[in-house]
DNA sequence: GATGCGTGGTA
DNA sequence: TTACCAAGCAT
């Protein structure tokens, strides 16, 4: 437990063990437990907030469900009331959010949901939208050509989203509609923790807390969790779940989940979070401390490997130019791309590199295209040419586009940068 | 539990 | 420029 001091939650937790029983049994007549006993004990637990997080943090996880839920309820919870107050005052207007009083369409949450997905959402916007009119609903979306479920994808990242949003799609289908349950949800592809709780509370009124990064930082602060992530996941979805422990976040259980997103978005944000406004400042640990703007920690990060390609953009007399589609799986899998060579972790000569070259001809060097993924960063040095016209053996492990519309189309962004710095070159 | 999987915005 | 990181999931 993260509390200055280190070793006092457990000392701590054990004078309780032995307080608390001694209690009851001086409440008890006759030597007996009765239930009078228990008044006293339970006035303890509520009156002292620290030891119930000790107990929820240490034992909740590992006790049976049944005794778990005894400890965790037993947790003081931050009001709900005070942040539903605050969500209605400044709720934010998102284009998948139904308004007061209006029943959320599980199909729109679903989308919506998955788009956001390690997505802001100002870059979702856009492609929600795009997506909506293209396939207005799960039925449409089902019954959809996956490349273009893929090509409407394009540029938003993290693809195997797109690939099982299709198969999720068709699963919905033949199951007849979404299943309202987490249980339920969680089968479904593409659908974790998350987002599994994420549609049952805000599609179905389901009273569970989708535990997400908005969630885990504003639980780390509210209980001053100082053990780093991803180490303290586990303690801080156990803290988490208590949060609408009281009947006014059970009465809304949309409105509490999006309050906690909209929380951690504009006012417990992660660099300066914006305590003085916040409807919880006077439950949180870690504002009380003075180190909410340092938490939640995290485990230093690995530094990113180099890695190291060449790509070729070729383009006929009649302006088409050759592209190919990557493998079904692994990185921007199914995505189309400019045929090139692997990717490495040592730099391609250009003799190497031109052994790639999906035609023989003179190539000009249009220098080096940087690209962070998520793991690595990848150099591509950009190779252009322009020719007559292709052979077919030149087509036959790919195939043609025109160059003006391959532009804004269904590429990922590392491809358009590719495309745009060989076009500037053949320009010049 | 660690790793692989995109992209764009911000300080 | 670098570093961080956003409504995570699957393996």
């Amino acid at each position: 437990m993260a509390r200055r001091g280190g070793s006092a939650g457990p000392v701590l937790l054990a004078a309780w063990l032995v307080v608390l029983p001694a209690v009851w049994a001086a409440c008890s007549r006759d030597g007996r437990p009765s239930l009078w006993g228990a008044v006293p004990v339970f006035a303890l637990l509520l009156a002292e907030g620290a030891e119930r997080v000790v107990a929820r943090v240490f034992f909740a996880p590992v006790l049976p469900e049944r005794l778990s839920f005894v400890i965790t309820s037993s947790v003081k919870t931050p009001p709900a009331r005070s942040l539903l107050d605050w969500y209605d005052r400044h709720r934010r207007v998102l284009p998948w959010r139904s308004g007061p009083g209006q029943t959320a369409d599980p199909y729109a949450v679903w989308l919506s949901e998955i788009m956001l997905q390690q997505t802001t959402v100002k870059a979702v916007g856009p492609y929600y939208h795009r997506f909506l009119e293209k396939f207005p609903t799960v039925q449409a979306l089902a019954a959809a050509d996956r490349d273009d479920v893929l090509s409407a994808w394009a540029g938003l990242g993290y693809y195997s989203r797109a690939r099982n949003l299709h198969a999720c799609a068709q699963k919905v289908v033949e199951l007849g509609g979404f299943p309202n349950t987490v249980e339920g949800l969680l089968t479904l592809p593409g659908i974790g923790a998350y987002t599994a709780a994420a549609v049952a509370a805000i599609a179905f009124g389901v009273p569970v807390v989708p535990v997400d990064g908005n969630v885990e930082r504003i639980t780390s602060r509210l209980f001053a969790i100082e053990e780093p992530l991803p180490a303290s996941r586990k303690k801080l979805a156990a803290l988490a779940s208590g949060l609408n422990a009281d009947k006014e976040a059970q009465k809304r259980p949309s409105d509490f989940a999006q309050a906690l997103f909209d929380l951690g978005a504009s006012l417990c944000s992660p660099r300066s979070p914006a305590c003085g406004l916040c409807p919880w400042v006077a439950v949180c640990a870690a504002h009380k401390a003075g180190i909410a703007a340092t938490l939640p920690r995290r485990a230093p990060k690995a530094v990113k490997p180099v890695r190291y390609g060449a790509h070729f953009l070729v383009i006929d007399a009649a302006g088409q130019v050759l592209l190919r589609k990557r493998p079904e799986k692994g990185l921007l899998a199914a995505m189309t791309e400019l045929p090139g060579t692997p990717w490495r972790t040592e730099p391609w000569s250009t003799e190497e590199a031109l052994i790639h070259a999906p035609v023989q001809t003179e190539w000009q060097d249009c220098g080096m295209v940087k690209h962070v993924f998520t793991h690595f960063t990848l150099q591509v040095t950009v190779y252009a040419a322009r020719i007559s016209r292709f052979s077919n053996q030149a087509v036959q492990e790919g195939f043609l586009a025109p160059a003006t519309g391959v532009d804004a189309l269904s590429l990922p962004s590392l491809m358009l940068k590719c495309i745009k710095r060989g076009m500037k070159t053949l320009a010049t």
